[in-house]
DNA sequence: TGTGTCCAGGCTGTATACAGTGATAGGCCG
DNA sequence: CGGCCTATCACTGTATACAGCCTGGACACA
């Protein structure tokens, strides 16, 4: 019953969300070069869905910031800089700075500050022994689970809206450099550190430090900086495997 | 032939900028209440447009906040809370923080600093010796000036976009609560406060005093903030004066 | 009298037809 | 032979028709 509920569901806005889904594989998937204009015929025909719906999907990734408007009408593939990912992780840290400060000045239900402990003390079973035994699928969904907490930590859904807003760009999300890459040593051991700063970031928010929450969450942001830095500078190789990296064009 | 190549430029996409004012207009002033149900049929034939670019408006017009999805389909009217356009004004006060301190950090060129810097002195100009002489409608103007080149001080095209963004809700503008409010002694009174902080913010960015430039956008957001405070506990009357403040619930 | 069910109306989501505009290629003139 | 102009074509923006879903109300039964 659920499942026809959602099939329903799904079948309700599948046309428009196929189309979302399609366009947004296809970009970040290298389907489509940056600078590409995307022609709606060809979209529609090639994702089996009508240009309306498709259209809506466009309009959306255009906010997103994935496309672009071409003065002359349409759309194209937008292309970055490797400035812009710098600014769009500088942009997430600021962000997530915010929202932890916010929950520090105004303090957290108890309820929440459980929450997110809980899932701290989840995140420290995926380290074991043995570095090559960590359970590195596991740790990127709890870290995932962990940023989208602390978003709506502050109880601001103004800010929480925000903070995943800055998400959304694939390569400024805080998985960015983590999916797919567990055989990359640097990236393993910065988990250690990375670990450390979200369980100073909650004991910061606990203790009202408003100031130290902020820096330590923008800190924590860095890491993906010195991710990018290493990719770019010791193994362009790696750019094909994080998602939207692809679309770095200088 | 300007002017023509003007028209020809609205004709092409008049009707969905027609539908997204339209809207827009309709929303701020007061036209359709928080929460309400908008009907595409009945909005389309109020705007004399289609539904189709009406749609594109809608769309756009939730991405912008002002609108929100219902669950069984449509849009509404989005009701904020006291707590969500201070949270709004919080946010600006953050990213133009944050502008001010990339600027400083990176250091700006000479010709924008020479702009800003002209900026401040003309806005130095509005003031004259009896304050009920002051030039209030170029102030309003230049400050809208003033605070888009300050957003693009950094040379961030990303962070630009980001500042614009959250200037977008109505009443999170730099300009909210100055708009048709030159009767108000406390908010003229404000102004120049306000105009000392232009020039020490843009002071700390040539002194490249990142910190501090941060410290003083924040800051200077705040202002807006007292305004709405004054609105809201010492003269109720003129939230209706205020664009988008009647979206308030509680 | 209250509750559950069924029906009708309206509304959204989707598809498609059409018109206007920009781009491109080919031809003509210099 | 090259540059400019023009005509055609493809593509986007818009309008509208259609189908499926949600909602509100009325009726029947407990």
């Amino acid at each position: 019953m659920v499942a026809e509920k959602r099939t329903v569901d799904r079948k309700r806005d599948s046309q428009a969300l196929k189309g979302l889904l399609g366009v947004r594989d296809l970009v970040l998937g290298g389907g489509v070069s940056p600078g590409e204009r995307l022609s709606e015929v060809w979209l529609a025909e090639k994702l089996g869905i009508s240009r309306t719906p498709l259209r809506a999907a466009l309009a959306r990734l255009e906010q997103e910031g994935l496309l672009e408007q071409i003065p002359s009408g349409g759309y194209a593939v937008r292309g970055f800089t490797t400035a812009d990912v710098f600014d769009a992780i500088e942009l997430r840290g600021v962000l997530e700075g915010t929202a932890a400060r916010l929950a520090a000045e105004r303090g957290v239900t108890p309820a929440k500050l459980k929450a997110i402990k809980g899932l701290i003390l989840e995140l420290d079973k995926c380290f074991r022994d043995r570095p090559e035994d960590m359970l590195f699928d596991q740790y990127v969904e709890l870290n995932a689970e962990f940023h989208s907490m602390l978003a709506g930590l502050a109880g601001s859904e103004m800010m929480r809206r925000e903070v995943e807003r800055a998400t959304q760009l694939p390569f400024a999300s805080p998985s960015a450099f983590l999916e797919k890459q567990e055989d990359v040593l640097a990236f393993r051991l910065s988990l250690v550190h990375a670990q450390r700063q979200h369980r100073d970031i909650v004991s910061a928010i606990e203790m009202r430090e408003g100031t130290r929450a902020e820096a330590l969450a923008r800190e924590h942001a860095r890491l993906a900086r010195h991710n990018l830095e290493f990719v770019m500078e010791e193994d362009r190789s790696l750019i094909t495997r994080v998602p939207g990296l692809t679309l770095i064009s200088t």
